[in-house]
DNA sequence: CAAATAATGTTGACACTGTAAACATAAAAG
DNA sequence: CTTTTATGTTTACAGTGTCAACATTATTTG
């Protein structure tokens, strides 16, 4: 029953788990396409009827990854609709401590290039990241409501609470910084004095 | 003249010559130990009588950037050394159109994991990437003249401003976000508010 | 249902990588 | 001048991404 004859059934997607866990476990750089093959007991080549590329299978987890941590990040949202200050808070910790907690994922998330980045100033942007997406349409939603201004004006604000968010996540995750405590407390200070 | 007689001389650094140049114009995944050598006009092994591993390499590379740039960056410090708020303002600005200008250099050095990450919250640090450290320190050393409080305090502050300006450098370079308009005008109003 | 076709896996190869051991040559030290 | 040390070269190995030729199974079609 363990053993396979010929065809997987569902390579595809055994190729996104595995991958990921290796991924988790090894980190971007020991990555490897023959390995993920080796773990879904397959050969070294099969891996391109699926993908066309090493890139490609890592794009593929990224946004399955992204998916799972987007509706996190919904959740969220939706729990502190009225209060839009505690809304950005509470987006803002879970950010950093679930990066934190999966430093791995944030690396191979971030260190590909995205190909059609996020245009701000007018509000409009196209899909990279979705969680990416999904912090700034909070940020620029509220910041919107909140302060009643038009354009230009309130994309700054949100692009200082973004930036401030990712950058003390980019230097935990990389070990710039070893910051002694919770991380998600340092964060909600911060954010609350940037409000 | 140009013809090498087995000693090339100044092999190390030849070596940290080209391989800077390698890893500005091809970047991080393209860079090759291999090509460097070639590139010196030596054999693929030659390099280990000089470094230990790519690796090692790539860090004294690491190393030569951050010196050239920390003494850009204490340029502008020593500049505007009355008006704290200045000194920021431009050392953030400096600090954003450097890493714009030259995404490979930002890159190559923030993906490699530093084995001694700063140690915020008392103040000290040691050692990883020099201009960080630079920063940090004009950051903390202003915000405790200019608010004269106790330690943990004025951590906060830097550290927010810090997170700012990085954080929005690296969205910018591996292309998180589009900003249209000059990132450095885009700093120095970020910074200005939070300041 | 049988035959043709498409989807999926395998094998083997190629060029490239980092790295190490064995060897060669030139420079420095004695 | 001889010996030692520093530096380069050759060759090799294991691992990588990727591709072409081939094998097998699933799916569609006549």
């Amino acid at each position: 029953m363990g053993k396979r004859n010929y065809h997987h059934g569902s390579l595809e997607n055994d190729l996104i788990q595995k991958g990921l866990q290796l991924l988790t476990n090894v980190g971007l750089e020991e990555f490897s396409l023959r390995k993920v093959a080796e773990m879904c007991g397959v050969s070294n080549a099969a891996p391109y009827r699926h993908f066309s590329s090493k890139e490609a299978l890592i794009t593929a987890i990224t946004t399955q990854v992204s998916n799972e941590f987007t509706s996190a990040l919904d959740t969220v949202v939706q729990h502190h609709k009225g209060d839009f200050k505690k809304q950005i808070i509470e987006v803002s910790k879970l950010y950093v401590s679930f990066m934190v907690e999966h430093p791995q994922h944030f690396k191979f998330i971030f260190m590909m290039d995205h190909k059609m980045p996020i245009t701000i100033k007018d509000g409009t942007f196209t899909e990279p990241e979705r969680y990416i997406v999904s912090m700034f349409k909070t940020l620029f939603e509220g910041f919107r409501k909140e302060q009643n201004t038009e354009l230009g004006s309130w994309s700054m604000d949100a692009l200082s609470v973004w930036s401030l968010v990712h950058g003390f996540t980019v230097m935990l995750v990389n070990n710039t910084i070893a910051y002694e405590g919770s991380p998600s407390d340092a964060v909600e200070t911060m954010v609350s004095r940037l409000l």
